[in-house]
DNA sequence: CGCTCGAGGTAACGCGCGTTAGTAACTAGG
DNA sequence: CCTAGTTACTAACGCGCGTTACCTCGAGCG
């Protein structure tokens, strides 16, 4: 045969926890070969169905029941290298489990299922208390690129600009809500505005005219979106956003608690207080809750309440459930796994940067 | 200092043509070894360290300067292939995007992350709507197998028995938050008993001695591991469980409002109603809380309420903040991987059900 | 009868790396 | 001068697979 030395590795076996390897362990492709008396390479075209490859059906038949006997199971690694091809991409996003990056890696984990590819997760920063991590976010990046993914998805938990580790800008990449700076990475965000208007309809549709709204902090992407959503939607109503019934507060229940009062103890009923109450997060609409139902108003036949992000543990747990603006972020994840694989197939993607609905999702506090 | 790489040389500046192929494709140990002028043999030794290879400091040096100079990196893929090690862990869990399951695979990412390894997570079943799909998470494990990781975690979202996919055993396997059947396998799994114990404990310790318990479904191993540490808790302070206090219901928030309109009906304040509710779990705590401010009762003057999972989003956002005990998702997730570590190592492990405590989060309903 | 052609394969190279068994030069000891 | 023992390396094999270039054999054809 073509192995002169054969038993090249005289020193033997052993030498280091050789006795605990599983029994499958070695069954490669030249032991299928060899059981079904042909040729390596006559196993590979079976098993890659090659379309110009010539084996007789009688053949591909005992080739296929014999990687059955044996259990035969390829060696992915060893395909990337000869192949070149990994089939991996890599997802880099902070804090893995927060509750929003979850469902944009589910998204992504989904899409590349279907498309035969795994995803490599990656932690970036740990959140220290000392803010963000970017040295562990490169590592995360080279150690992406060490195993040689073929493109790479870079998932923010919040809507917001990024800095990319630039080693990232070796393989083709995509942002996931968010984008990058410098403008120059395609990304995929969700569309705030028109989410902000849907959610503001609805509120209008349901006859509300005079509409407080729970602000988020003012400078980031979601609150300049949502608001210009719900002023569009106002503006077409023939109405305008007072400027009274505007409050900002901090992005958790406490603040919308507060946020909410404020609003709430500034009229009267029916002497210009809201009807209905547009929270730009579903945190802040939890507090909202507390605020109202401390009132002695009812949820929603005194004031309505619409929040936005759908977060499940909130919104279909509150009482009554909460009617919101869901967030696609599986959507989100599958586009930004399907664009990966347009641009690392050298196709042109349809636009730099793509932004996905945000539905309304009906519940009951409207 | 350990960013020394202001100048990615080599190529020199503005020099990217990022368009087409990454300028970094293909730099290889052997590109390295050329460039230094020694053999990729030399290279080999000095990247990996090794302790009885003599390469003399001058070489070593400039070895390490070629590689900089160069952007070389090194090929994971390959390295697993020669080197017969992967040093990746498979975790499969149903669903990856449930609250919990996110949380065991932090965890368990992290810890692989110290260890040097990488988590490759597989989806399990998609949860159709025809129940758990078996045969993708046999896909799963397969897929994982492929990439030849040296162990599996598996992963279930709430504490139960499950059924492993048999080709799971061609490798060593850990299971978290779940057990097998068969007993078979090593498993982590939270100290459900202990923790019903330390909650009550809290009560007692308050002042509280007349408990209202709402239970889960009593057959699942959560139920009855708290309920257990509970009855230990009163015994110990000489009371017992009083069974009309207990009161199963549905695992949400609507199951725990009705469960707890039942308690706080059938006794008048003073003449036996309870002045403190053990809930099982949080999501029914946050409908205990409706229930108890509809009667116009104060949490925790007039009531105590304790919870049980600590689920960031209801907990920490009821008001007041829900004191409860947590289940201890990241260090199973972490145990797991180092359990694995033990086993893929050949060492012993410890024991084959390995229980973790549940610590008591102190908030302000109690 | 000589030739081509296609069907049905196989030998052999290389992917990038870890690893073992050398080799060459230069002491140190006898 | 001869051997043994360093130090500083290098040649070459094999990991499991994809792939290209070849090879053999019988049928068809002018």
């Amino acid at each position: 045969m073509a192995n002169s030395t054969p038993k090249a590795a005289g020193t033997g076996p052993g030498h280091r926890l050789a006795s605990t390897v599983p029994a499958h362990r070695g069954v490669t492709m030249a032991d299928v070969a060899k059981a079904a008396g042909v040729s390596r390479t006559a196993v590979s075209f079976v098993l890659s169905n090659r379309e110009n490859a010539s084996i007789s059906e009688e053949t591909k038949h005992r080739i296929l029941e014999t990687v059955q006997a044996l259990g035969y199971r390829p060696n992915a690694g060893a395909r990337a290298l000869a192949s070149q091809r990994s089939d991996w991409y890599g997802i880099v996003t902070e804090i893995v489990t927060a509750p929003f990056a979850v469902d944009i890696i589910k998204g992504a984990q989904d899409q590349a299922w279907l498309d035969r590819r795994f995803l490599l997760i990656a932690p970036s920063d740990q959140a220290d208390a000392t803010g963000p991590n970017h040295g562990m976010e490169d590592a995360a990046v080279e150690k992406l690129l060490e195993q040689r993914v073929e493109g790479l998805l870079y998932a923010a938990t919040y809507h917001r600009a990024v800095h990319v580790p630039k080693s990232a800008s070796e393989v083709p990449t995509v942002l996931i809500n968010c984008f990058d700076a410098d403008g120059k990475l395609p990304s995929i965000v969700p569309d705030e505005r028109a989410g902000g208007r849907v959610a503001v309809e609805r509120l209008l549709q349901a006859g509300h005219s005079r509409i407080g709204v729970i602000n988020l902090d003012p400078d980031i992407p979601a609150a300049v979106g949502r608001l210009e959503g719900c002023r569009e939607a106002l503006a077409e109503a023939g109405l305008e956003l007072d400027p009274e019934l505007v409050v900002s507060g901090h992005a958790t229940a406490d603040g919308g608690y507060e946020a909410a009062c404020e609003i709430l103890d500034k009229y009267q009923a029916g002497a210009g207080r809201p009807t209905a109450l547009f929270c730009l997060n579903d945190r802040m609409a939890m507090g909202a809750y507390d605020a109202i139902k401390e009132r002695g108003l009812a949820i929603p036949q005194d004031i309505a309440v619409i929040g936005f992000d759908n977060q499940e543990l909130i919104a279909a747990y509150l009482r009554p459930k909460l009617t919101t603006v869901a967030l696609p972020f599986e959507e989100m994840g599958a586009l930004g796994v399907q664009t990966l694989a347009s641009l690392t197939a050298g196709q042109p993607i349809t636009a730099h940067q793509q932004m996905v609905d945000c539905p309304l999702l009906e519940r009951y506090s409207v």
